[in-house]
This record gives C-alpha cells, sequence and structure tokens, in this order.
DNA sequence: ATGACGATTTACT
DNA sequence: GTAAATCGTCATA
C-alpha cells in the first residue's frame, strides 16, 4: 500500500486530523517485523495561539523543535515521567501545528504489540481492545519512543503512514480534547476526532 | 540550582 | 469515582 505524501501532512490540522482517520499507522521493527494499526481517534493542535498546545505562546524549545518544522514528521513527546506520545506535524515551517495520534485498530503485529504492553500488565488481563487504545499505549505497543522525534514520514523506514479506507464524514465524531482542562476556552472546542462506535477510542466520543 | 507540572495509565475504594 | 506512579522539561532565580 502507497504512503500518504508530503503535501496530505502539509494543511490545516484541524482537517489534517479528520483525514487521518482510516488511514494506516506502520511501524517497522528492527528485525523487520511489521506493526500496524488502523488510526480511530486523533487530536489537533494549533500552532500558537492554541493554550493547550506545546507551541502555545510561541513556546520553541528543544522538546518541540519538530512542531516547528516541515509536515509530514513525527512529533514525539515524553510526559508524566513515563509515557510517550506521538504526534504528526502539519502545515508549513513556523506554523508549529500538529495531530496527536490518540488510538489504533489494532492489524499486524498484534502478538508482538501485547508483549510490549505486557511489560507493566499481565498479558492475560491484555484485551485486544487495550493494546492502543490511548495516545500512551499505542506508543508503547508501536515501541515509539523519543528516538522516532522528527522522523520524516515519507522517506523513513521505522515509522510511516499508509493509505487506508476511505471514512465518511458520518462516521466520524467531533469533540473537547482530553486532558487539557489548564487551557481555558480551548480546551472546550471540538478538536478531537474520532470513529463512531469504534471499540479501540481512548474514550467514548 | 530549584520546584512545579504535565496532550496518561493503572489500580484500587 | 480517586490517587499514585515517575522524571524530563521549562520557567524562575
Amino acid at each position: 500500500m502507497a504512503r500518504l505524501n508530503r503535501r496530505f501532512y502539509a494543511r490545516d490540522p484541524a482537517v489534517l486530523a479528520r483525514a487521518l482517520l482510516g488511514q494506516v499507522l506502520v511501524r517497522v521493527l528492527a528485525d523487520g517485523v511489521r506493526l500496524s494499526g488502523v488510526i480511530v481517534e486523533t487530536e489537533a493542535y494549533l500552532g500558537v495561539e492554541d493554550r493547550a498546545a506545546h507551541t502555545c505562546g510561541g513556546r520553541r524549545t528543544a522538546r518541540n523543535a519538530s512542531m516547528w518544522g516541515p509536515a509530514g514528521h513525527a512529533y514525539v513527546y515524553f510526559t508524566y515521567g513515563m509515557h510517550h506520545c506521538m504526534n504528526v506535524v502539519a502545515e508549513a515551517p513556523g506554523q508549529p501545528s500538529a495531530v496527536l495520534l490518540r488510538a489504533l485498530e489494532p492489524v499486524e503485529g498484534i502478538e508482538r504489540m501485547r508483549a510490549h504492553r505486557s511489560v507493566k500488565i499481565a498479558a492475560s488481563r491484555l484485551r485486544q481492545i487495550d493494546l492502543c487504545s490511548g495516545p500512551a499505549k499505542l506508543a508503547q505497543a508501536l515501541a515509539i519512543d523519543r528516538a522516532l522525534d522528527g522522523a520524516d514520514l515519507i522517506t523513513g523506514q521505522m515509522l510511516f503512514i499508509e493509505h487506508g479506507q476511505p471514512l465518511p464524514a458520518d462516521r466520524i465524531a467531533a469533540g473537547p480534547r482530553i486532558g487539557v482542562d489548564y487551557a481555558g476556552e480551548w480546551a472546550q472546542k471540538p478538536l478531537r476526532f474520532g470513529v463512531v462506535g469504534n471499540p479501540n477510542l481512548s474514550r467514548a466520543l
């Protein structure tokens, strides 16, 4: 299956967040094993105005440097002292926006994902819908960490997104973003998108 | 040098 | 429903 191209990523993050639903995130491990899943939940983060974004107020640091770069690269950050989260950079250099990948429907390499997720949790308690139903869960399942921050999703060999099944608008729902209550009015904006009724969502939408 | 804080997950009451 | 886990990052000094 063909990968998404640079033009696909270089647009408004809220539009991109919807367009990414139904596409397939692929991670190729060092031993060549392919892990993949259909993207079923995303959130858009909008540049310097968005109080919930890491680039709020024009903040530009070593950590968020990827958000300021060209579209189609990964922005992977570490948070809460233990979790990684993956974003896809949108728009153009100097317009720091991104889309957080919040949940996948596992497709390839499910047993390997289960092994990655079982480091801290008993495998017997892990249902398939527990593998990638949250931003830090999918990062752990696919072995995505800061080593992949800045990775080019168009030319890279370890992390990219392939075309999936097109998703009609009536199967997409929008709602407030998760975990950004500190962001004032920006916390209420409907910038979280998900596939209606999909069991892999981090929460119902 | 120091302190406060997470774009979360998990277990437990 | 609530709380703990756990540490890199960033603003302040």
